[in-house]
DNA sequence: CGCCATCGTGGCAGTGAGTGCCAACACGGC
DNA sequence: GCCGTGTTGGCACTCACTGCCACGATGGCG
C-alpha cells in the first residue's frame, strides 16, 4: 500500500478528461480525422502521456464501455454453482443495464454516445469488439476456475452467448436512438434472451 | 464480360503468392517482427502493391480463413424459409469443416496454421475477429431479405450463435493441435452446437 | 524544514503502417 | 501498328506508436 490517493485520483482524472475530449472530438470531426496530438493538445497533455493512459487511440473513446464491464465484473463476485450459469450472467446484465438505460445516469448517457458513435466508425467498433473478446477470455477463465471445471467449452459458450445478446441488444438501443426512435432497453434485452433460449426449439 | 480471364488469374495468383508469404513469414518471425516490406519484397511485389491487395498486413494472412468464409457463403445460395434458421446454418457449417478438417485438403492445413498462429498472436486474433464480424453482418441482411423479416433480431441472434459455435470450435481445434493432441473437429462441432441448444435448459 | 527515492510527464528521435499522386508499362481491342 | 484501360512501382507524406532521457512534482523520513 502506501499508495498516495492522490496519484490514483489524478490519475482517474485524467483519464476521464482525455477520454471525454477524445468522444467530443470523435463526435464533431470523425475518428479519421482526429489526431492523437489534437486530442491530447485538448485534454492539456502531452501526445507521450496520451500513449500512456491508452494504448491506442480508440481506446480512449471505450472508458465508458470500459466502466460498463467493470460495473459487471464487480457484481458477478458471487458466481454460484447452483444456478445455470447463463441464468445467472443475464441476472446481473440485466441489472447493470437498467443502471445505464437512457439518461438515467451520465454513465448512460456517455455509453449512448459512444455506441452511435460505433455505428458509423468502423475502427471504433472493431476496438469495441476487441475489448469484449478480451472481457469474455477473462471471464470464461474465471468461471471455469471457479467452478473447477475440465472442460471450459459449455462454460464458453455460455458466456460468449450472453456478450451476444448485450452486444444486439446495445447496437438496437444505439440505432433506434440515432434515429430518434425510443426503444426499451430491457425489453430488448428480454428478447434478445428469449431468442436466445429458443434456439434448440423453431428459428 | 470482357472481363480478360488472365488479369483475374493473375490477380488471384499474386494474392495467394502474397498470402502464402505472409503466413510463412508471420510463424517464422511473429506478426510485429514481420514489415510489409519484407512481405511484399518475399512474395514479389512492391509494398506499395502490398497494400492494394490486402488493406492491412494481417489481412494478408487470412486468406485461408476469407477461403472458409467464401465457401460457407456459396453453399448458403439455397436459403429457405421452411427449416429453422439456425439449422441450416449448422448443416452447411457441418458440412464446410468436414471439408476443412485436418491434413484433408491443402485449404484445411493452410487454416489450421492460420489459427495456430492467432493463440499467439494477438492483432491476427482481432483482425480476424473483424472479419468474422462483418460476414456476420452481411449474413444477417442477407437472411433478414430472403425472409422478408420486419424485425432482424431473431435472425440475428441466430446467426451470431451460429458464429460463436464455430469460433469456438476453430479455437479448440488450434488449440488441441498446438499441444500436439488431436481432436475430432466435428464432434466438438457437435458438442458446441449442443451446448448452445441447451441453453434454455441447464448450464 | 530539507534530503532523497520514486514516479509521472514532456520532448525527441525513430520505426513502420497506410495513402495520394504520378509516370512507366502491360494488356486487349481495333 | 495505335489507343484506352488497368496494373505496377517509386516517391513523398501523414500519423500511430515506442524507447530513451532529463526534468519536475510527490511523498516518506530524519
Amino acid at each position: 500500500m502506501s499508495e498516495p490517493a492522490l496519484r490514483e485520483r489524478r490519475r482517474r482524472q485524467t483519464e476521464r478528461e482525455i477520454g471525454d475530449v477524445a468522444l467530443e472530438l470523435f463526435e464533431r470531426q470523425g475518428v479519421d480525422a482526429t489526431t492523437v496530438d489534437e486530442i491530447a493538445r485538448a485534454a492539456g497533455v502531452s501526445s507521450r502521456t496520451f500513449f500512456r493512459y491508452f494504448a491506442t487511440k480508440e481506446a480512449a473513446a471505450l472508458v465508458p464501455h470500459v466502466d460498463l464491464d467493470e460495473r459487471v465484473e464487480r457484481m458477478l463476485a458471487e458466481l454460484g454453482p447452483g444456478r445455470p450459469l447463463l441464468d445467472q450472467l443475464e441476472d446481473v446484465w440485466r441489472e447493470v443495464l437498467t443502471a445505464f438505460d437512457d439518461g438515467r445516469s451520465e454513465a448512460g448517457r456517455l455509453l449512448l454516445r459512444v455506441r452511435r458513435l460505433m455505428l458509423t466508425e468502423p475502427g471504433l467498433r472493431q476496438a469495441a469488439v476487441a475489448l469484449d473478446a478480451e472481457r469474455v477470455d477473462e471471464l470464461v477463465a474465471r468461471v471455469a476456475r471457479a467452478m473447477q471445471l475440465d472442460d471450459d467449452l459449455p462454460a464458453r459458450i455460455a458466456v460468449e452467448a450472453a456478450a451476444v445478446a448485450v452486444r444486439v441488444t446495445l447496437d438496437r438501443w444505439a440505432d433506434a436512438r440515432d434515429e430518434g426512435r425510443r426503444v426499451d432497453l430491457l425489453a430488448t434485452y428480454a428478447d434478445a434472451c428469449r431468442y436466445l433460449r429458443e434456439l434448440g426449439g423453431p428459428g
